[in-house]
DNA sequence: TTGTACGCGTTATCAC
DNA sequence: GTGATAACGCGTACAA
């Protein structure tokens, strides 16, 4: 396998006897060089294979035509669609995109940013748990374009992107109701995730709006995954007085608590109501059949990306923040509340 | 926000009253700096937040320490296991990942890889359909250190790490015929997908080994998606002579031809049982339960990277070949054959 | 219209 | 030990 050296444009320029800069002038379409010349140099670069060095041109230019994407997992489906919508128009800009799984870790963010940093990437887009982090509030504060996503810092005025606000919860929480259901459930995500806190705060809203049960112990402390909806049934089926419906804060955990409310006897929905959250997929199969708000997680994705191109081109910009509406997909695990 | 310029070593050799040089030696580490010096060096480094550029290091080393990594699409949830399997390795080795989707386009892929190419990544790791492309094939021969996934083409001698061969495929066959099924129907994936060919091929050798019915009726022509299920049940389900079993080769058609075939009256496992490959997360839940085999995509990802990263070191040794094995997880869609 | 010279930030080489 | 200088490949102001 011949360790062939790169090409350069001074081999082209070699190769036509002209200068380097009118090569250079000339790939790059500028009006100021004579069209044969032009023929001749876009002919050689063919002939001889050359491509300009984006390294070499992001050194010049002070801009690497990267972004740098910051995310807990994209093994996470949702996490997975978020990046494809980030890809999506950042490729169509022409960047590249950088990507880098913090698990959600402190340290291991840290270390990701300072790296998409050295690298000179043009701006970033961030999911982060770890806004108030001392070491990332100082790389922040270096001036890079950033566009933070699902959560935020009061703190930090930068753009945002988020979704699941008012939206789609109320309009569960309204269906449900004009469903006769009156004591409803609430299994969160992490608290420490800005997201999961307002997406209980709206519910709690709600609920206090429509003059729902307002409840504490209606309220499960979970996380975004199938065993901790297979935790939260135990909880929610050894209650005194179960409550008749039940939101779990992703789809997830809603179909690990279908499963765990099933395994306790408990069915769905002739027992209790589920609401979930996202919208994945496999909620539409018959066999999971899920009740859901929808939440475009490719569409918050290249939002945030929309976002972030034009900041790069406008750093002063004042900052923006996009919600994205939600909606509620009802298919069959709620149905109206047996009274008892 | 002010728009802050880069620190550089100028800067830091500015302020210590070095030259660049020293300043460059004593914080690559070399031992031929006082280390009093050192010490004067880095404390400047730290005090003006002095971080090395990748971008100037990169062209100057003529390596990027960036590894770009070509799949069809992130969005889909075992393609996003295998981007996470080669992150964490190429993460501990201290490069970045460049991601880039290609939808299975042979356009946009040649687009990718050049911007890859004129990033000057140090390695490429692709899951491609298109490897007999001449565009493709001469970007290759360029002497990119490569590692082919899942995907690979006789004539390309890279190293090359896949799986779902025999192993699986076999387990699974010897298993539903030890359950009485004789007649058993195939869903391929898109055959112009060599891993789809492949496991094709197993499947029928596989079949004749057993002296199962190898009716080329009981192959139907497919997608690796819950649609392509979704039609397939039209097909099998209006046989003359159903098949009693049927492997699809991927869990989501899978999931989608349980789906279909009951909408037209047929259970599984009572009426027809069902293999699916992949174990995507879901198929263990009691709602799907799915018996399926497992791949391990993120283990697939993470020993393309160990490959990667080895022939970076050593680029003329021979090509390897890496086959992960696969195994058979029995669930609730297989159930011994109704003898009828 | 084309060519020359310099700078982007690093590191390697070679004097001192 | 430390410092000056060249080179990586490109773009651009300026001179010719």
């Amino acid at each position: 396998m011949a360790e062939r050296r790169r090409v350069t444009i001074k081999d082209v320029a070699r190769e036509t006897g002209l200068a380097v800069s009118t090569v250079s002038n000339a790939l790059a379409g500028k009006p100021l060089v004579r069209p044969e010349t032009r023929e001749q140099v876009v002919e050689a670069a063919r002939r001889l294979g050359y491509r300009a060095s984006l390294v070499a041109r992001s050194l010049r230019a002070q801009r690497s035509y990267a972004i740098g994407v910051l995310i807990e997992d994209v093994a996470n489906p949702s996490a997975a669609a978020f990046v494809r919508g980030v890809e999506d128009l950042v490729d169509r800009a022409g960047c590249t995109l950088l990507l880098a799984n913090t698990d959600g870790d402190v340290d291991r963010q840290v270390a990701a940013m300072q790296v998409l940093l050295d690298r000179g990437v043009d701006g970033l887009v961030m999911i982060s748990q770890h806004l108030a982090d001392e070491r990332i509030r100082e790389m922040l504060a270096g001036g890079i374009p950033t566009v933070l996503v699902q959560r935020r810092d009061p703190e930090l005025d930068f753009d945002y992107v988020g979704a699941d606000n008012s939206d789609g919860i109320r309009e569960a929480l309204r269906y449900v109701k004009g469903l006769g259901h009156h004591r409803i459930g609430y299994l969160t995500g992490p608290l420490v995730s800005s997201s999961a806190r307002e997406r209980l705060r709206t519910f709690r809203d709600g609920v206090a709006e429509l003059g729902l049960d307002a409840s504490e112990e209606l309220v499960c402390h979970g996380r975004y995954s199938l065993d901790a909806g297979l935790e939260a049934a135990g909880y929610f089926s050894g209650m005194r007085q179960r409550p008749t419906c039940i939101f779990a804060s992703n789809d997830m955990s809603a179909i690990g608590l279908i499963q765990g409310l099933g395994e306790r006897g408990l069915d769905v929905p002739a027992d209790v109501s589920i609401v979930g959250l996202d919208d994945i997929e496999l909620a539409r199969i018959k066999a999971i059949d899920l009740t859901t708000i929808r939440l475009e997680k490719r569409e918050i994705g290249a939002e945030a990306a929309r976002l972030l191109l034009r900041r790069v081109d406008r750093p002063d910009a004042p900052a923006r923040t996009v919600i994205l509406p939600t909606r509620l997909i009802v298919r069959g695990t709620t149905s109206p509340c047996a009274t008892r």
